[in-house]
DNA sequence: CGGGGAATATTGCCGTGCGTATAGTTGCTA
DNA sequence: TAGCAACTATACGCACGGCAATATTCCCCG
């Protein structure tokens, strides 16, 4: 493996990859200063973005890809915490609603202005448009060397399965 | 706090939220598949872009944002999976290198290419660049609405607390 | 030359947080 | 009414990482 070529790639993806981990950690730090984990704020945006302001605990798994019982435990610490509270659900007595509260709203009130700020500062500072796009062309280029037609049939180390991207 | 716009921001926001969440997902879900977690794809692409391959523990800990223990341990594991080593540093013989194997570097070779791939889709599937722009203006606007002076200043780059709000 | 303080890596201890498996409750249908 | 399905909550264990203590080595200053 050309040592050359290799060190492009790397150099490009360490770049790319250390703004993303440092715009991750800026975003964590934030939401710490205000008494939040990242995936309670996700809890709460989520929330927040529902109709009702509130959620199915199971659709609330569903939707932030953690398991239910992940959703059991944050929503009680953040119940503990005031931010969102248990509603039983009438239709159904086996389900129940996490619903945010107004502290929740409040809290989410504080954060969003820095954290938008954070976003815009990312964007516009670490990585101009400009640069953006003739990084991107550049990566285009390296992987269109390296895999022609793609495909990326790559078969690992025996490890697992490939390329499994989840997500919703 | 007006509804409406709260709602405004927060769509951007979750929007904008679900991307990078997304990302990293796919990220994490690749590393996986091929064996490693973040951190230790972190540690691999740092010690590969290194003079000689290898890096002292304690810097290595200051690039990562891990603590030394941390790294010890992350050190440990990667060693035992002989994907990195240890060489004792002969001008001063507190320290230690981690040094990147050639296991190291295959496997990084491995990664590499779906990990370009993922990126570009990202940038040019999620997130277009005109989609982006307008994005950003949007939410310019709208934290201009919020904070008219902004000042912003700060913390580029060092985590302060900002609004440090209490709470626990 | 010698001693004290700084630097370095490692390890024990502990808290956090999650997933899996299990249990308990309620709803639905034959 | 019985039995199965859906949903949530809990028990248990594991992986990870930070903090503080420890041992070793270096360096400076008297």
């Amino acid at each position: 493996m050309g040592e050359h070529f290799q060190d492009e790639r790397l150099t490009a993806v360490g770049l790319l990859y250390e703004a993303f981990a440092g715009l991750n950690s800026r975003f964590a730090a934030q939401f710490c200063a205000h008494g939040l984990s990242t995936v309670e704020f996700e809890v709460l945006t989520r929330l927040a973005r529902s109709p009702g302001h509130q959620l199915r605990m199971t659709d609330l798994a569903a939707q932030t890809s953690l398991s239910t019982s992940g959703v059991t435990r944050v929503v009680d610490r953040m119940e503990r915490d005031g931010l969102i509270g248990r509603r039983a659900c009438p239709a159904d007595r086996r389900s129940s609603y996490a619903v945010i509260t107004q502290a929740g709203l409040s809290r989410l009130d504080e954060i969003l202005p820095g954290h938008l700020e954070l976003i815009e500062q990312w964007f516009t500072g670490q990585l101009e448009p400009a640069q953006l796009s003739a990084f991107l062309d550049a990566l285009r280029t390296i992987r269109d060397a390296v895999h022609p037609c793609a495909t990326a049939g790559s078969t690992a180390s025996g490890h697992a399965p490939e390329h499994a991207v989840v997500e919703a």
